[in-house]
Parts: C-alpha cells; sequence; structure tokens
DNA sequence: AGGGCAACTTAGCACAGGCGAC
DNA sequence: GTCGCCTGTGCTAAGTTGCCCT
C-alpha cells in the first residue's frame, strides 16, 4: 500500500497523455527543428572534422567558452567538465579512432588476412576473460542466494562437485558426455529451472554449433535492368551495383529523401565505385535507380504468386537449414538459437534522427567472424576457402558467434533463443532481484525523500533523479556520444530544455512538464504534479543553467547505480522499471477483474492491466496504417449483430405469443431454441463490443514489450489459474516457450 | 573517476503467412 | 477457393550494466 505509491492514478488514466501527445504533436514538430538546428551545428563541426583533417576548432572552443561564463555560477560542474572534456576528445581522437577500426578489421582487409589462425589459446580476449574469472566468483554469489531463497525445489551442492556431476547427471540419469548423449534426447520438454545453476561465472561446460549462416551472395542484375546516371544508361561494376541496388530497393521509402540519408549513402557508395564510375557519377540527383525499384517490386510480387509447391519447397529448405544451424548443444541439451543468420548488408537506418542514416552496411565475411565454443566439440567448418577470425573457447559468455558491426564499431553476437537454459534463469533472476526490490522500496523511498533535503547538490540530484525512476519508469538515461546515434535521453541524461515548470497548472500545483525523446526516439510526453520539494529542487538544478545544459550536471549512470548497489544487492536502475511494471500489472489484475465476468471480460480486464504498465513504461506504437478501416470495419460488423440481435428478439417474442396460445410442446421447444438463440448473439455481440474496446484504447500503446521484458510471467500464470483462464489466451506458442518455468512453476496464490 | 569496451537486455517495425469471412 | 486482415516472427537498432584500464 504504502509502498506502491501513486503511479497509478497517474498512469492508468494514460489515455489523456496520448491525446495530449497529439494536441501536441504541431508544437512538438516545432520544436524538434529548433532542436534539429542545434544539432545541426554539432554536425557541422563533426563532418569538418570527419571529412577533412581536423580543421582548427576555433570555433568550438569559442562556443565552449562561452558555455563556461553560463556555468560558473553557483555549482561547480563535475559532468560538465567532462561533458566539455568529451567533446575536445573527440576532436582528439578522430585521427586516432582511424587507426582503431583498422585494427578492427573494417578498414583493412589485408591485415585481417595475414592474421596468425592458432591463436584459440592466446588470444588477448581468451586471456582477458581467464583474468576475469576470479571476479565473477564473487559476483556469482548472487544467483545462488536467489537460487536458494526462492527455489525450494533446488537441492544444494558444492561448486567443486558441480563442474563434475554437472556433466553426468540429467534429469533421467543418463549417463552423458556432451553431444553424444544429447543429440539422443528427445526431450519432451527439459525442466531446466528444477535443475542446478552455475554458480561461478561459467556460463556452461559443453557447446557445440555449426556456426551462422551467412547472408546469400549478391546476384547481378539481370541486363534489362538498367541503371542511368543523367538519363544515359550505365553499366556499373557488380560492387556499385550492389549498392545502388540497396538504395534502388528503398525508394518508396521516405527517407530516401533525407539530406544526411542521401550524403551518407552517396559517400558510401563511391567508395565503392571503380575510377571510372567515381569520376563520372557526382550528383545523388542524377542518379535513376527507377528500373531496380520496379525489378524488386515484380520479384516480390513473384514470389507472393509462387505456386503451392513453390511455396512449399521453400518453406521445407527453410526448415531443413533451421535445424542444420538453428540449434546448438549446450550441456547436453539441444537448444534453439535466436539469429543464426547473419545480418546481410544494406544501407544503414538508424531510429529517429540518426546522423548515420544511409551509411553502407557492409558485408559480413567469414574471416570477420569469432566462433565459441567448447574445445572438444565439432568445431563449425567457416566455408570452403575461408577461414574465421578466430576460434576461441570462452565459456563465461553466451554468445556463440560474433562479429564487428562497421556503423557503430560496435560487437554483434548469435545468442540462443529466450526459450533456452541461458536466458530462462537470467529472466527469472531478474524477476526475483525485482522482488527483493518489493521488500525495501518502501526503505529506498524514505531515504530518497530524506536525501532532497541534503546539503550536498550531488545527492540531491542523485535523489530527485531516483524518484523520477521510481515514479515515472524512466530508463537510466547514460551519456552518448554525440554525433554518433540520435539526440536521445533517459532520466540521468535529461536536459534542461526537456522540462519545464509549472507552480500551478489545470488546478495542480507543482507540476513538471516532460518532453523528450527516449530510446528508439519515441517521445515521451507527461505532465506530472510532483512534491514541493522536488520541484524546488528542480528549479535550484535549472539555475543559471542553458537550455542545452545537463538538468543532472552531477549525477551521471554510473553514480548512481553504485549508489542503488549500496542500498540493495544487485539494486540498478532498470530493477525499479521491471519491479514498478510487475507490481503494477499485480494491482491493476486485482483491481479490474471481477468475478462475475466471462472470459472475453476479463480478458479485456487483463488487457488493461498490461496497458496500464506499458503507458507507464512509455510503450508506444505508431498506429496500425490500417488501424481506421479495421476499425470501421469492426463497427460494421457490430451494426450488423445488433441487427441480427433485434431480429432474434423479435422472434422469440413472437414464439412466445405463439406458445402461449397454443401450449403444445412444439413451440415451448421452438421457444428454447429462441431463447438460446438470443443469448448467443448477445454473447457474440458482447465479445465483439470488448473487442472494440481493447482496440480503440491499444491504438498507440504496444502490449508486447513489457509482457515480453517487464512482467513477471508467474504473476500472469497464477492469474490464470485463479480464474480458470487458458493460459493460451494471455500467451501465444514463443511466449509460452519463453516463460514455460513460469507456467510450470507458477501456482494460483503466487504473490509478486 | 572516468573512458571505453564487451556482453547482454529491451525495443519498434516490416512483412509473411495463416486464418476466418465470404 | 480467394481475399483481406491480423498476428506472430524475424530483424536489428538502441539501450543498460559491469568491468578493465589508465
Amino acid at each position: 500500500m504504502s509502498g506502491d505509491h501513486s503511479h497509478n492514478e497517474d498512469q492508468v488514466d494514460g489515455g489523456s497523455r496520448f491525446n495530449d501527445s497529439h494536441k501536441y504533436k504541431d508544437k512538438y514538430k516545432e520544436k524538434e527543428h529548433k532542436h534539429k538546428d542545434h544539432k545541426k551545428d554539432k554536425e557541422r563541426e563533426k563532418s569538418k572534422h570527419g571529412n577533412s583533417d581536423h580543421k582548427d576548432s576555433s570555433d568550438k572552443k569559442h562556443r565552449d567558452k562561452e558555455k563556461m561564463k553560463h556555468k560558473d555560477g553557483s555549482t561547480d560542474k563535475y559532468k560538465d567538465k567532462h561533458k566539455e572534456k568529451r567533446k575536445e576528445e573527440k576532436m582528439k581522437s578522430i585521427d586516432g579512432k582511424v587507426k582503431k577500426e583498422k585494427e578492427n578489421g573494417f578498414a583493412s582487409p589485408l591485415h585481417l588476412k595475414s592474421e596468425p589462425e592458432d591463436n584459440f589459446y592466446h588470444s588477448p580476449k581468451h586471456e582477458k576473460s581467464l583474468k576475469r574469472e576470479r571476479d565473477d566468483d564473487d559476483a556469482e554469489f548472487k544467483p545462488k542466494k536467489i537460487k536458494i531463497e526462492n527455489d525450494k525445489k533446488a537441492k544444494k551442492r558444492k561448486p567443486e562437485e558441480d563442474a563434475k556431476s554437472k556433466k553426468t547427471k540429467n534429469k533421467k540419469g543418463e549417463v552423458a558426455d556432451g553431444k553424444k548423449k544429447a543429440k539422443k534426447e528427445p526431450e519432451e520438454k527439459w525442466k531446466w529451472w528444477e535443475e542446478e545453476r552455475y554458480t561461478d561465472g561459467v556460463k556452461w561446460k559443453f557447446l557445440e554449433h555449426k556456426g551462422p549462416v551467412f547472408a546469400p551472395p549478391y546476384e547481378p542484375l539481370p541486363s534489362n535492368v538498367k541503371f542511368y546516371y543523367d538519363g544515359k544508361h550505365m553499366k556499373l561494376s557488380p560492387e556499385a551495383e550492389e549498392v545502388a541496388t540497396f538504395f534502388g530497393k528503398m525508394l518508396d521509402h521516405e527517407y530516401t529523401t533525407k539530406d544526411i540519408f542521401r550524403k551518407n549513402f552517396f559517400k558510401d557508395w563511391r567508395k565503392e565505385m571503380t575510377p571510372e564510375e567515381k569520376a563520372k557519377i557526382t550528383d545523388l540527383k542524377k542518379c535513376d535507380f527507377n528500373e531496380m525499384n520496379d525489378y524488386f517490386k515484380a520479384q516480390s510480387e513473384a514470389r507472393k504468386a509462387m505456386t503451392k509447391e513453390e511455396k512449399l519447397q521453400r518453406k521445407e529448405e527453410n526448415e531443413r537449414l533451421l535445424q542444420e544451424y538453428g540449434f546448438c548443444i549446450m550441456d547436453n541439451h539441444r537448444e534453439r538459437i535466436a539469429n543464426f543468420r547473419i545480418e546481410p548488408p544494406g544501407l544503414f537506418r538508424g531510429r529517429g534522427d540518426h546522423p548515420k542514416m544511409g551509411m553502407l552496411k557492409r558485408r559480413i565475411r567469414p574471416q570477420d567472424i569469432i566462433i565459441n565454443c567448447s574445445k572438444d566439440s565439432k568445431h563449425p567448418e567457416p566455408p570452403p576457402g575461408t577461414k574465421w577470425k578466430e576460434v576461441r573457447h570462452d565459456n563465461k559468455v553466451t554468445w556463440l558467434v560474433s562479429w564487428t558491426e562497421n556503423i557503430q564499431g560496435s560487437i554483434k553476437y548469435i545468442m540462443l533463443n529466450p526459450s533456452s537454459r541461458i536466458k530462462g534463469e537470467k529472466d527469472w533472476q531478474k524477476y526475483e532481484t525485482a522482488r527483493r526490490l518489493k521488500k525495501c522500496v518502501d526503505r529506498i523511498r524514505n531515504q530518497y525523500r530524506e536525501d532532497w533535503k541534503s546539503k550536498e547538490m550531488r545527492i540531491r540530484q542523485r535523489a530527485v533523479a531516483l524518484y523520477f525512476i521510481d515514479k515515472l519508469a524512466l530508463r537510466a538515461g547514460n551519456e552518448k556520444e554525440e554525433g554518433e546515434t540520435a539526440d536521445t535521453v533517459g532520466c540521468c541524461s535529461l536536459r534542461v530544455e526537456h522540462i519545464k515548470l509549472y507552480p500551478e497548472n489545470e488546478g495542480q500545483e507543482y507540476v513538471v512538464e516532460f518532453d523528450f525523446l527516449g530510446k528508439d526516439s519515441i517521445r515521451y510526453y507527461n505532465k506530472v504534479p510532483v512534491e514541493k520539494r522536488v520541484f524546488k529542487n528542480l528549479q535550484l538544478f535549472m539555475e543559471n543553467k542553458e537550455p542545452d545544459d545537463d538538468l543532472f550536471d552531477r549525477l551521471n549512470t554510473s553514480v548512481l547505480n553504485k549508489h542503488l548497489q549500496e542500498l540493495m544487492d544487485g539494486l540498478t536502475a532498470k530493477v525499479f522499471r521491471t519491479y514498478n511494471a510487475s507490481i503494477t500489472l499485480q494491482q491493476q489484475l486485482k483491481e479490474l477483474t471481477s468475478a462475475e465476468e466471462n472470459i472475453p471480460a476479463k480478458i479485456l480486464s487483463y488487457n488493461r492491466a498490461n496497458r496500464a504498465v506499458a503507458i507507464l513504461c512509455n510503450h508506444q506504437r505508431a498506429p496500425p496504417k490500417t488501424f481506421e478501416k479495421s476499425m470501421q470495419n469492426l463497427q460494421t460488423k457490430i451494426d450488423a449483430k445488433r441487427d441480427q440481435l433485434s431480429d432474434a428478439k423479435r422472434e422469440l417474442k413472437s414464439a412466445k405469443a405463439d406458445a402461449k396460445v397454443r401450449r403444445d410442446e412444439k413451440s415451448k421447444k421452438s421457444v428454447e431454441t429462441k431463447k438460446k438463440a438470443v443469448q448467443r448473439i448477445e454473447e457474440q455481440l458482447m465479445k465483439l463490443e470488448v473487442q472494440a474496446t481493447d482496440r480503440e484504447e491499444n491504438k498507440q500503446i504496444a502490449l508486447g514489450t513489457s509482457k515480453l521484458n517487464y512482467l513477471d510471467p508467474r504473476i500472469s500464470v497464477a492469474w490464470c489459474k485463479k480464474w480458470g483462464i487458458p493460459v493460451e489466451k494471455i500467451y501465444n506458442k514463443t511466449q509460452r516457450e519463453k516463460f514455460a518455468w513460469a507456467i510450470d512453476m507458477a501456482d494460483d496464490d503466487f504473490e509478486f
């Protein structure tokens, strides 16, 4: 009660927020523009340095200096300092970055080829991970503890024992040694949640897989599909042609009209051209990709028009690929891999206003790939005539394959499906951590309320930020490198321009208006009344600052998480999201479900509870393109059903009258049948109406994300059991596979 | 302390395929 | 059997967190 403070009132009727967000759309656009301008500056700066050998940065320095002027007011800014530093560093590092990229291998394939292949045991990575081992030991304390706390069925075993026995033991008691046995296992469902967990940072003892499936090689266009430059046909080299097709495919998309997209694309495309092509093709505007576009459209039409047999064949081929590459053997069990296909090359499309949109996403080759598997497994073979970049045997990580992507230079992984033990355990553990937070959340809330009064600025900031994270379920908000990604923020990275303070607004006191772009450039818009102390603190934090200054200049995610760690073992900012999401679902289910209602109505209640969470977490979606139409269709159906109902009622009435006169068995029976018909139609009508309500309320809200990532599945399972709802009504097949552990273990009295 | 990397979770969107209505 | 819509799935970008190193 006291614990679950006030979100729900604020959040549940989030409908208004979305309506608001409509109203504010225009204003928002304006804002976006403003912001863009501001960003353009930065971009200009960036590209200056990027393209040329970093000219002088005098105008930047000037700006920075100016900033300092504003800043030297009340507080010394630890964060600003490093913000500034970051900027300078970036300029300095451009040189270094290029070099680094070469080392990583995107810029210099030759270099890569010469890398020794016998690095199984000597790779620096490997050494690193060995070093890490010891630390992991302490870290692994946690799961162990959780296990004891929460899994009564688990028997304890000592770690050393574990190593051996893990190998020999499995549920059916067969002696297994890795692959051989595992393959035999028909394995009706494996209940990994009834088994021991690794406690020493080891993620597996045995891992075997077939490696990734590469993107199909480029197929040159048929000669009748032409590219025109400046109105004249031009035959492109295969390399240039391939990249051109990436653009050609996207012609219908809005982003091929965006400046940044075009600029980035053109720059990268030119790198693939022969010198002759490069000399000739100098202006993207003069390029005509239309025939390519038509060609690909025709191809996709052809695919749709394939005969049944062809489609079946395709399906079978896919299934074969899945069976061969889509599974691995991990510790005696055949487990599904999530993404065994390597991402095909194409043009990068970041979300929101991404500075790198349109850049060429390179084709990944075997020599870019790092394989991870056990030493004693059958290693995957690279395609004939090729070599892997490296094969390593690191059982402290869960991935099977990795490569470095060329847009941000980040690492991509092939990992297991959510239904796998390794993902499931982690998921379960996440909810256990959130449940531990439940036990001490009151204490933590009291603490941060105290901290609002602290003498120290950094503590006040920390406390106010934590309050937002708790009350509004904001994300932590790491700092991001400017110019590398879209300009989005989370709690710790909020800037002054993202909030507005209203001492009084629409009859409420101390209202804060949030308006910013969060993860995936999804807009967060919310007006919330806050406590006076918070309000006053915010005023203080904003004093003498520019709109683009950090609101919490003495705070970052690392500081915050360190603090949280001290408050509770395993506590981080995102645990609040999980906790608040799950507790909200539980509460809302209690509140909204009424015993008398039938199953569709109960499911509507479930969806409403789910929706409350989605609103809390700001899980939005673009209204489906067909929304209006499908809503209309549904309405037509409802109207038809209504007519049908009144017809049925009329018939019932006359049958009754008839029966009164005749008083025979036959007419009595007729009345009964008509009665039943009316009932049935009423039910159908009701179902349709419920569906309409549900859909309308769901227009811009995505339920999937919270269902999949934030809601302890045991709450839903318990609810289903309690009310006799088949769990299939709540979870589809994939979801049931992911949550098999919860479906198996939660009883109707489960309490989050 | 804080930059940077590695590993892993969370996110929305596009599109195909299946299913119900006709 | 065909059509159109809805759902589920795949895809991959974009976050968070923890750790190492300097």
